[in-house]
DNA sequence: ACCAAGATAGTAATTAGTTACTATCTAAAT
DNA sequence: ATTTAGATAGTAACTAATTACTATCTTGGT
């Protein structure tokens, strides 16, 4: 788990992943909110100050950590549901993977909400908000597609499943987060994303088959 | 939204419940990772040495915000449910409580988040878990009861149920936690209701009627 | 091919600012 | 008068950021 004795001297543009990729591990076992500088470069064995000649402050280490997130996470998204016709089977898929991706990387959720608590407008909070804001608009997409589709149900209130569906994972990492078993995740998603599907469908007609996870 | 400036020197006790006021409210808009002891004071108009002549330690304080906000959620929702005999009208009671009340006091659910995600077992992390438990338990009691009483359809998964009653909760909370606004919830509480009570009910016969929010 | 010269990446020590917590004194209330 | 609650003024520990210096790559002129 601890990091490899780095043969130090490294490119700058690698040492800032290998950055990033610290503070993502470290977030796994750390509250967020304690992760020092001293405590980023102790874990990538180098010294406090040498972070400073790749990143100007801390905020920019987040900052870059976020973006690492985000785009991790929306092309494992993206990735997951292309080229799957039915929409409700998107996002099943999406679910599915958003969970793995979390259940491979428990610091990711954790800094998010970490960073969203703030009260100040950072840059790094910008970018998670906007992240957010990027996926409830495919998921909204989605719904309205299932729906002239005839898979959801006509009636149903659109924003409302929205929020359940991204508050379903939501709520599934806290669950996990609180048991301090982030593997659980894995195993519940789908059983609940059963529960959820019955919610929105138009009927129930198709027992759902509970696709494999990639 | 600030504190009065208090008339100074109240008794112990008294003094200790307006110091976990405090807390809470300053919680409502401030990360609770960086309320300080002297930012606690400041805002009830004390100083902030003052503060120890009443808790043996900041920790004290955290355990002593904590047990409050759990008695009066947990009081809250109880009440909420008492008196009625329906299990699924009576998740939905509790469920509807429990949105009221994070909104009332958006500090809650951030102190909560804030706590749990510490990796160190401190008391007032136990507390926290401990409620959570409690929680759950009762959650799944109505669940079971709603599919002896055929409310709840008899192939329902038990625990991915309950699973996804909390997260539904911490996802709105989380929702709005982003989207800076608490009032949200209030109005999106029910129509999410709505969804999940379809992905367990036995089935479709009886619309919901949307009951009153206390 | 070689090697001076600059750029690059790192160390070690230090700084200014916070933070939780404490010791000592003061004023009020019973 | 004594106890209690608060004010004042600290301290030690910690954190982000800076600085002076060093080791190591890279490169262009001969």
């Amino acid at each position: 788990m601890n990091a490899s004795p780095q043969p130090k001297k490294l490119p700058a543009d690698e040492r800032r992943n290998v950055t990033v990729e610290a503070v993502v591990e470290l977030a796994a076992t750390t509250n967020p909110a304690e992760i020092t500088t001293a405590a980023i470069a102790k874990h990538m064995n180098l010294t406090q100050g040498a972070l400073f000649r790749h990143f100007p402050n801390k905020e920019a280490i987040w900052q870059a950590v976020m973006k690492w997130v985000g785009e991790r996470l929306m092309a494992r998204i993206e990735k997951a549901a292309e080229g799957i016709s039915s929409p409700l089977e998107s996002l099943q898929a999406m679910f599915l993977a958003h969970v793995c991706f979390v259940a491979d990387h428990p610091g990711a959720p954790r800094m998010l909400y970490g960073e969203l608590q703030g009260a100040k407008a950072t840059p790094a909070k910008r970018l998670a908000s906007q992240m957010m804001k990027q996926y409830a608009a495919r998921v909204n997409y989605l719904i309205e597609a299932g729906k002239t589709q005839g898979e959801l149900h006509p009636e149903l209130d659109n924003e409302a499943a929205a929020t359940l569906f991204i508050g379903t994972i939501q709520g599934l990492v806290m669950q996990s987060l609180i048991a301090g078993d982030m593997e659980r995740m894995r195993t519940d998603a789908p059983r609940v994303f059963a529960i959820y599907q019955r919610g929105i469908a138009s009927s129930h007609v198709a027992k759902n088959d509970t696709k494999g996870v990639s």
